[in-house]
This record gives structure tokens, sequence and C-alpha cells, in this order.
DNA sequence: ACTAGTGTCTGTAGTTGGTACAGGCTCAAG
DNA sequence: CTTGAGCCTGTACCAACTACAGACACTAGT
């Protein structure tokens, strides 16, 4: 139902994100509506990059019952900084890379920029 | 000398793309300037993002003393395109995120558009 | 000479977010 | 009654390190 890999749900359930489900009588795990619901929400997260221990806290608040547009915002707020961070990073690499490789003949000599900006003491 | 964690160099070293160094007579590495240039390629090689696996192909381009530069262009490519790619899906998340957080009343209220985003069927 | 504090040595366990078995039971279809 | 698939638990594995534990070595100060 919701394409995720049935190793990666118990393993939700092993660290907690996920609530153990009620066991049929030969010991099958028995899913409902809120699981699904859960497991989605889970899903989502991760595919915005929130690590599983953001996952928790916002699982957290939202379990709480009383969470708040403020307190969600917040954890939003910082997640979005580090992904800023790491979009950052890597467009430096970016940079570097490309304007290396453009200075690149690509002949079968033994003199290579990639190979000099690796070996340069940054 | 390089700023590297004395336990990343034998970390290095025992999965092979650091050489064992000879010992002093009380078992103690002793180092010299090949070294120190080879740890700084691949922590150079590192800090941009490639993967120790990659970083081993760079370098036996670089042992084999027949590397090309069209040989290195093409590893350096290839990383090139994985960064891009990066880069891309960085940016959908962070579009996704700030147009949902740029929704926030940020109130004391449980009505929350980043909870509607992780909630709603992808 | 003695001691404290730091360094190195090896080897193993922990981290994150899962994936991939092994070995055993259960179930549905033919 | 068999075959193939599904589920169960538990453990091991991946990257790229980091952090010990327990043992030995070395330096400085007294």
């Amino acid at each position: 139902m919701t394409g995720c890999n049935l190793e990666t749900i118990r393993y939700y359930e092993n660290i907690g994100v996920m609530p153990e489900p009620p066991r049929s009588s030969k010991n099958y795990r028995v899913y409902d509506d809120s699981h699904v619901t859960r497991l989605r929400f889970i899903m989502r997260s991760r595919e915005l990059g929130f690590t599983l221990e953001e996952v928790r806290d916002l699982l957290a608040l939202v379990d709480g019952g009383a969470q708040t547009c403020g307190e969600m915002q917040v954890l939003a707020n910082t997640h979005l900084t580090s992904v800023r961070t790491k979009i950052a990073d890597l467009k430096r690499i970016e940079h570097v890379l490309s304007s290396t490789v453009a200075q690149c003949t690509g002949d079968n000599v033994p003199e290579c920029p990639v190979i000099d900006a690796l070996t340069e003491v940054a």
C-alpha cells in the first residue's frame, strides 16, 4: 500500500517510530489505516530529507496532541537550514570540479588538471 | 601535518588506500613525505565528495604510472554528474520545504501546513 | 629512580538508515 | 501432499569513519 519495503517497516517498529501492531493468532502483524497514515508521514518526511531523529521529533509533536504550528515551524526551519547548507557545499564542489574538468585536454597524456587539483595543498 | 584524525589514517591503511608504513623498533608507524602527499590527495578527494571507492580508482590510475588525462576526466565527470543530481534533489526539497514553511502562521494553533504537507498522499 | 600524563599499538563496537540473509513456521493453490 | 510464497526472529552487512578498552612506550618533573 505504501510501497515501503517490509523490512524497513519492521526496522521502524524496532527503533520506535512505528508502533507495535496487534498480532494475528499466528503471530502475524496486523496493520490498520492508522499505521498506513503514520508510515506515509514517515516516508514523506524521509523524502524531504528529515533524519529519523527529526522524524521522531515531528511525531512526538503530533502524538502529543497539542502540537502547534509554531513548534512545527521551528523543526522545519532547522531542517531547511541544513538543506541549504548542503546545497551550498555541493555547489562549491560542483564549481571546483566543473572548472577543473573544463581544463582537461582529455588526451592520452599523463598531465592532468584533475590530478593537479587533487594533489595541490588546499 | 595534514590535520587528519589518526584513527582515520589507520582506517585508510586497513582498507588499503594508504600503504602500510615502515615501523620503528617499538612498532610505531613511521611516515614520510610520500605518505603525507598521498593522504592529502585522499583528503582532498573526500572533500570534493568522491567516495573512498572512487578514491581507490583515482589512486589506481595514479599508481599505475600510466594514467591519462582522459581516464581521470571520465572519473571526475562521473562524479560531477552525481554531485549535480544531489544538488537537484536538494533543491526540490528546499523548494517544497520553504514554500510550506512560508504558509505557517507560527501561531499557537494545531493547524499547520507542515503537518498537512507531511500527511498528504504524495 | 619513580610517577604522572600522554602517546602509540591492536582490536572491537558504535553511528545512520536501512538491506539481506538464515532458519523456521504458515498458508494458499494445484 | 507438494510447491512456492509469505511471514516470523535475529543477526550480519554497507559507507566512512569515531570511540573506546587494554596494553605498552615515552617524556617531564620530582
